[in-house]
RNA sequence: GCCCGCGUGGUGGAAUGGUAGACACAGGGGACUUAAAAUCCCCAGGCAGGAAUGCCGUGCCGGUUCGAGUCCGGCCGCGGGUACCA
């Protein structure tokens, strides 16, 4: 007997899809376009678990999709610049490009034995000048379109290095490799203006039908629309020019409760008052200190200044408060000012308390709830939902109860109309940073010129290459900073404008740019321009975007930005604003951790092949190991698996299989040896199973033959619905149950033979090749890969007769099998003469009987 | 800190508000075999019981409902993001 090879049969099945070029893009008038799409990977070098999950579900759709008479687009790209190539170059010489480069070359090495249906004629990197050279075409219309600009804006500087670090390079407030301890200081930087299309990326959400709503609701609080009142405070006695102070709040209908003024260390009043004051200028440079993040600004120990002045309360000019400046206030968000109000926050509370400042409640409780204890009697700031209605004791404008909400409302509309303040909304989306000061980027294309200031260089001068040597010797990537500040030959040109000569822009572009736009780049890859419109127009929108819940804020806003932008310039056209028609988020592959411990207790990792999982020890050394099971897969703890060695072992077949099996695809999946030994055994079953089938005498009669058709067609809906909805794990599932069906069945040759074909089909989007050989095997028409998807037959599908589940008070009692039309009170007649049911009754009367047709009776005593 | 998720047997997980544990893995029992591997069949949430069956059970506490894994509120734990990781 012949056995389940798939190192034969993947080549060769590989061999016939690449002759008959079965995945190549074509445009063509008769067929509509279906675009899938995987987020692109970086180029690590190795593929990992999580990549093959993530492109077998976009395969699975791809292949789906064609089944269904689709032209498919579904192209594979990298995205290739970025800090780790840099870093490579620094820790073992050679070059970012040429490092780039092998490890592209390598990972689709690994990906092409696994069969996704990709057109690879499509391929790009983010490196290749062919690309970057048309994203900095693309800058310079958006900065022609006023959609960029410079300012100034602050970084992590790495104070002994010399060198702006990124967030991750700075670990616990110091750099990475100096160990010193981070400053942020003040650079000029480019900006894209995203702002400006702040309440139009909010309001867009709404449109996108069929992305994770969880994913919306992070995407538009992160846009962050408030509604609040701005208005100022007079200064006694300010430094001069410097007679007011200007905040902006969400709370104004706790002004009354009021208790101090906070301003940011950078707030231009801080920056004057520091001049004369030295204590305070050691505070600014202490808040200055640290790393940039949010996070680390939020998680910082809550600390305030005194600078003596004090500011009157638009009120009630008697009363004065002092004016802190405050290391939480940021000067990016809002004016940079703030009037704290202790009361309703519990950041401000507790700078009161530690300040020894008043604290006032505005609001309490609407109805005097007992467990209530003031925070001026020392209990928690009272911050209800702004939805919840309260007893305002202090309020100025609107009723004394009602909600936060219609509170603001009411104060805003009293502070306007007697001139206190405006009403505001403000966005907590901030404008697009895209300045980096690294070398492994696209290079901003922009000359800065000693007579025309900041001037961008022609377009057919694009692409401005980086440069691979300096003077004919390698660029050194040991000193820490931007080797293109330190490259003469290439940073020294001549002025577009007025030909003298002039310096090139240093900073190249954030990664987050080359991402935005790559999805469009695909539809024309090899267009002189960025995009070309006619290829735009018919492959775009994406329908179908697949990749990690990571990107839920970031990348996707920045593309949907960019969409507009490109449409703006002419690169897109319109119904392209919103580029990813459906988005799909796949959890992460984890894998157990083993570890043993040094002799100063720290974790020391070993490699799943370096363990012995019977006995639970270290092969080498006979050291019991410690478990950690579900980890997120990371190199330094040694619980990464190389899909490679899986395909070497099993086929990549059985690897497509057990990712997409087991697991909900936007849930984490555990990768265990294990799983994936049971998926080969399966597909060897399925493969074995057509044999046995191709070899029956053809038209051999058997029994059954309806009860296989009905199972049959029963799975091609279920299995259809499954991938339709992204429900591969039950999808395969369900194929589990059909295979076990079919093999057990005692049907004819002829029935057979077209179950186990139906079976392929379906089984054809996740193990291709296996699909292939069974439908060569039974002798199907030309290539599965171009067989249409099979449609069950309605016929199939009806039953006669349902099982109802009987409860008693909601607890399952007993079941009967009814017809499905019988009439309501029939069923409730036979429900109630179930024994065990009579048994739980107990002779008591039912109150209620309800039956949901089809479902379950319910009897309630 | 803030925003967003997730939590079901020994394990991965299934379940339009309607029989909790489908389908698998690991495990136990059996068949085949000189034997093993492979393959095939059966059992299997926990507790009690010979069984029939009963009670308990979807992280914890409470609520809505005839009925809650599913909806609501509050906790606990884990994960993602937090604007220069990609």
């Amino acid at each position: 007997m012949a056995r389940y090879t798939p190192s034969e049969i993947e080549a060769k099945w590989q061999e016939a899809w690449e002759k008959t070029e079965a995945f190549k893009a074509l445009r063509t008038a008769d067929k509509p376009k279906y675009y899938v799409l995987e987020m692109f990977p970086y180029p690590s070098g190795r593929i990992h678990i999580g990549h093959v999950r993530n492109y077998t579900m976009g395969d699975v759709i791809a292949r789906y999709k064609k089944a269904n008479g689709f032209n498919v687009l579904h192209p594979m790209g990298f995205d290739a610049f970025g800090m780790p190539a840099e870093n490579a170059a620094m820790a073992s010489g050679g070059h970012p490009k040429d490092w780039t480069y092998d490890n592209i070359d390598d990972m689709v090495a690994q990906m092409k034995p696994l069969g996704f249906g990709l057109d690879w004629s499509r391929m790009f990197a983010t490196c290749d000048p062919e690309y970057y050279g048309r994203q900095q075409a693309l800058f310079l219309d958006m900065l022609e379109a006023g959609l960029v600009y410079r300012k100034n804006a602050v970084v992590n500087w790495d104070p002994v290095d010399m060198t702006v670090l990124a967030n991750e390079q700075v670990i616990d407030g110091k750099g990475w490799r100096s160990g010193a301890e981070v400053e942020r200081r003040e650079l000029t930087q480019w900006f894209f203006k995203i702002s400006d299309m702040a309440e139009e990326l909010l309001d867009a959400i709404d449109t996108l039908d069929d992305w994770p709503a969880k994913v919306k609701l992070m995407q538009a609080n992160w846009i962050g629309k408030s509604r609040g009142l701005q208005f100022s405070f007079s200064l006694i006695d300010g430094p001069e020019g410097h007679d007011r102070v200007e905040v902006y709040t969400t709370r104004p209908d706790t002004l009354m409760g009021a208790s101090f003024v906070g301003i940011s260390p950078d707030h231009p009043l801080a920056k004057q008052l520091e001049k004369d004051n030295a204590d305070l200028a050691a505070f600014n440079a202490e808040c200055r200190k640290g790393g940039t993040t949010e996070e680390a600004l939020e998680k910082a120990e809550k600390k305030g200044f005194d600078t003596g002045l004090r500011v009157r309360h638009p009120f009630d000019t008697a009363w004065e408060l002092p004016v802190y400046v405050a290391n939480f206030i940021l000067m990016d968000y809002g004016t940079g000012a703030i009037f704290g109000c202790p009361a309703h926050d519990q950041r401000d509370l507790d700078f009161a308390r530690k300040y020894s400042l008043s604290v006032v409640s505005t609001y309490v409780p609407e109805a005097g709830e007992d467990s209530f204890t003031p925070p001026e009697d020392g209990g928690e700031a009272y911050v209800p939902p702004k939805t919840e209605k309260v007893r305002y004791v202090k309020g100025f404008a609107g009723d004394e109860v009602q909600t936060g909400n219609e509170g603001v409302e009411t104060a805003i509309d009293f502070c306007e109309a007697s001139g206190v303040g405006q009403g505001v909304t403000k966005f907590r989306l901030r404008d697009w940073g895209l300045s980096r000061q690294r070398y492994w980027g696209c290079p901003i294309p922009v000359v800065h010129c000693d007579d025309c200031g900041v001037v961008s260089e022609k377009k057919e001068n694009l692409p401005v290459e980086l440069p691979y040597d300096e003077d004919g010797k390698p660029i050194d990537f040991s000193i820490p900073g931007n080797p293109l500040d330190r490259h003469p030959s290439w940073r020294n040109t001549t002025c577009p404008s007025c030909g003298k000569p002039a310096l090139r822009e240093t900073d190249t572009m954030d990664t987050f740019v080359d991402s935005s736009w790559y999805f469009a780049r695909f539809t024309s890859p090899d267009a002189e321009t960025p995009t070309r419109m006619e290829d735009a127009e018919y492959w775009m929108n994406v329908d179908q975007y697949i990749g990690g819940i990571e990107h839920a804020i970031l990348h996707l806003l920045y593309s949907r930005f960019f969409a507009r932008a490109m449409h703006i310039t002419g690169h897109l056209p319109a119904k392209c604003a919103e580029p990813f028609n459906a988005l799909f988020t796949q959890g992460m592959v984890t894998h157990a951790i083993y570890q043993t411990k040094d002799d100063k207790g720290r974790p020391v990792y070993h490699l799943p092949e370096d363990v012995d999982l019977e006995t639970k020890t270290v092969k080498a050394t006979g050291e019991s190991i410690e478990i950690v099971p579900s980890a997120k897969m990371s190199k330094s703890k040694k619980n990464v698996v190389d899909p490679v060695n899986i395909i070497a072992e099993y086929g990549a077949d059985t690897a497509r299989w057990f990712v997409l099996s087991d697991s909900p695809p936007e849930r984490d999946v555990e990768w265990t040896a294990a799983g994936a030994e049971a998926a080969y055994k399966h597909l060897s079953r399925v493969w074995s199973l057509s044999e046995k089938i191709a070899d029956m005498v053809p038209d051999t009669p058997g029994q059954g033959d309806e009860d296989l058709l009905r199972a049959m067609h029963k799975t091609i809906f279920e299995v259809t619905q499954g991938v339709e909805s992204f429900g591969f794990n039950a999808a395969i599932a369900k194929l589990y149950a059909f295979t076990n069906t079919l093999a057990k069945s005692t049907a004819g040759q002829a029935v057979k033979s077209e179950a186990i074909k139906a079976l392929a089909q379906l089984m054809a989007p996740m193990t291709p090749h296996l699909a292939e050989d069974i439908w060569a095997m039974q002798g199907g028409d030309g290539l599965i890969v171009n067989a249409p998807w099979p449609v069950a037959d309605e016929q199939f599908l009806v039953e006669d007769t349902v099982t109802l589940p009987i409860q008693v008070n909601g607890k399952r009692r007993g079941e009967i099998e009814v017809a499905k039309d019988l009439p309501k009170d029939e069923v409730e007649k036979a429900a109630l003469s179930v024994d065990a049911v009579q048994r739980a009754l107990d002779g008591a009367t039912p109150k209620k009987v309800i039956v949901v047709p089809g479902r379950i009776v319910n009897v309630v005593v």
